[in-house]
DNA sequence: CTGAAAGCGCTAACAC
DNA sequence: GTGTTAGCGCTTTCAG
């Protein structure tokens, strides 16, 4: 590192002496508060002079905020995730927060560390996809009164903010889709059943079934994990009954990866020899051929929706919760 | 949100009381230091009773230190990052920090917005994908005095801990195996050439050519950006010119997938139509088809070696510094 | 509109 | 060992 100087940081106090004001006529200049012109002018010169900033974790201590948000999502390097974070990013910096990240890799006892995290530091507000429906401890947060708005998942506390997609209807028209394109046995691999996603989404597939007048046969449903191998062994298995399927829905982007290496593997073509549907973009699609169909969700816009419902809880702790559900839609490759 | 009572968090004051000790004393059992026993089983039992939870920003202000790092990355949404970012979460977990993460797009202006906002909020250290050589305002964090870390490029500023793969062999091993494979007409679609990535892998490809006594084409070389878009099109580029390459050396793996775009469009297949390697794992690769070759980076090693520098930097600041250089290795399927 | 003074919750000197 | 005290840098009463 060699020798470069780490001048001490210019404090409140020492502009206040350059200017020749007190540390509160600071303070308020910097804050925006009625402050002479004269004064504001001066003020304003000292910080430039010493090159001033003010101490966030002072002031942190101080006003009991901070300028930082806690997105605690469920997998980084799922590409879904990471749009939302971008979007929640964007949202965060334009209204002058940062925003820390933490994975819990669907993990309660790892959830349950960045709550208390998250707490300690006194975050000014949480974004959360819980990894559990039932266990995860929201509890924490609200008694520690940090705003907190879910995203994804419906958490069993309803009592909070939350953006959602409509998985029911979602998972309804891809199923629609698959029918209307002939199918008749159409297999499910779904997610988790503790997650809303997961049970929401297998619902609205056997809902599609029982509307066309079709079969709901418990063989062709898989239930998997949400990720890419789950959804592998999960297409293994079902290509592997004696009576198979003709069409595949699949209700994640991992396990649809997952599916379409399965397909792969034991040499079969779309839409030739089977036909596929996934529930969300998947990730670096546009290398697959033939162009997958699949039911897109509005992912930046759920960050973005999230992250503006967190501003609003934060400016008004006590209104009233809000739930946003958005359309997914049907997304066919011409 | 309802009525949950927030009730007020313990202060260290609260524990003393209850403990019938002084603050200082119950400081002390906090941070290990040598206390009676009888009374630390007080204050311990103070402390569970309470609830009792240290205010991490009041320490902070106190110590002039805290537990969060943060990890400045260019592109959120590239594996090869969030491969990374649970790297170093890993490590930086089990060290005892929390993570902020930020993401600066390439982009030099948010990349000092970082810098501020890192210094403001006194974070205890920092590890950073530089978005520029020349550009980025390291000075900022060093004479504020935050201990630095670089990532994957290597910074003008030599003397800065950095981990860093060494890219102009992993080029050259790439482009080896290209010629190996009997293509003379090599391409090459290279990264901004104002980063260390971008300079040192079209130096290797140059330097492979040049071994073999293959001639250096100039048409042959298209500089692109790193991102999928650039790599498309220099492809298209590369692929409309009137002698075209028989093979494709391409500088990194969203670039990769842009040029594999490319050739989908053209209709040309792998390995007939024409050659290809990639330098670094490409994401879901492995649903292509056929499997590709690539230049492999060892990138959850990246992220912890970065990581652990950044322990041992804070721990000891005035230490040599350390360059770190991985190898990446051939990666071809059987 | 401005300044003096208190205090957010913690730790580190300094006494005892 | 332990308690008392001061103070990290800021904002916010409270007087004037």
């Amino acid at each position: 590192m060699g020798t470069h100087l780490t001048r001490q940081a210019a404090t409140i106090a020492d502009v206040a002496t350059v200017a020749g004001v007190s540390p509160a006529t600071v303070s308020r200049v910097i804050n925006g508060k009625g402050v002479d012109p004269g004064l504001t002018e001066r003020v304003l010169a000292a910080v430039e002079e010493l090159d001033y900033r003010p101490n966030l974790v002072a002031r942190s201590l101080r006003t009991q905020t901070s300028r930082s948000w806690a997105l605690i999502i469920t997998d980084i390097e799922n590409p879904f995730f990471t749009a939302i974070a971008r979007a929640v990013e964007d949202v965060a910096r334009d209204a002058g927060y940062s925003v820390l990240i933490g994975n819990t890799d669907e993990n309660v006892e790892r959830e349950t560390e960045y709550f208390q995290a998250v707490i300690d530091q006194r975050v000014a507000g949480v974004l959360l996809v819980p990894s559990s429906e039932e266990k995860t401890p929201f509890k924490m947060l609200l008694n520690a009164g940090i705003p907190l708005v879910t995203l994804d998942r419906r958490p069993w506390n309803d009592g909070l903010d939350s953006v959602l997609v409509d998985n029911a209807h979602g998972a309804r028209i891809a199923t629609e889709w698959l029918i209307s394109e002939g199918c008749t046995r159409i297999a499910a691999i779904a997610g988790p059943q503790q997650t809303t996603t997961g049970r929401e989404r297998l619902q609205g597939y056997k809902g599609a079934l029982a509307a066309a007048g079709l079969p709901n046969d418990p063989a062709l449903v898989a239930v998997a994990d949400f990720r890419e191998d789950g959804g592998y062994r999960a297409a293994i298995e079902l290509l592997d009954l004696v009576e198979g399927p003709d069409a595949f829905f699949v209700a994640n982007n991992l396990m649809s990866v997952g599916a379409l290496e399965a397909f792969q593997e034991r040499g079969l073509r779309l839409p030739h020899d089977t036909r596929f549907i996934g529930f969300g973009e998947i990730p670096w699609a546009r290398l697959y051929e033939p162009e997958l169909t699949v039911v897109s969700q509005p992912t930046y816009e759920m960050g973005r929706r999230a992250a503006e419902l967190l501003l609003r809880r934060i400016a008004a702790p006590g209104s009233r919760e809000q739930h946003l559900v958005l359309k997914p839609t049907l997304n066919v490759p011409d």
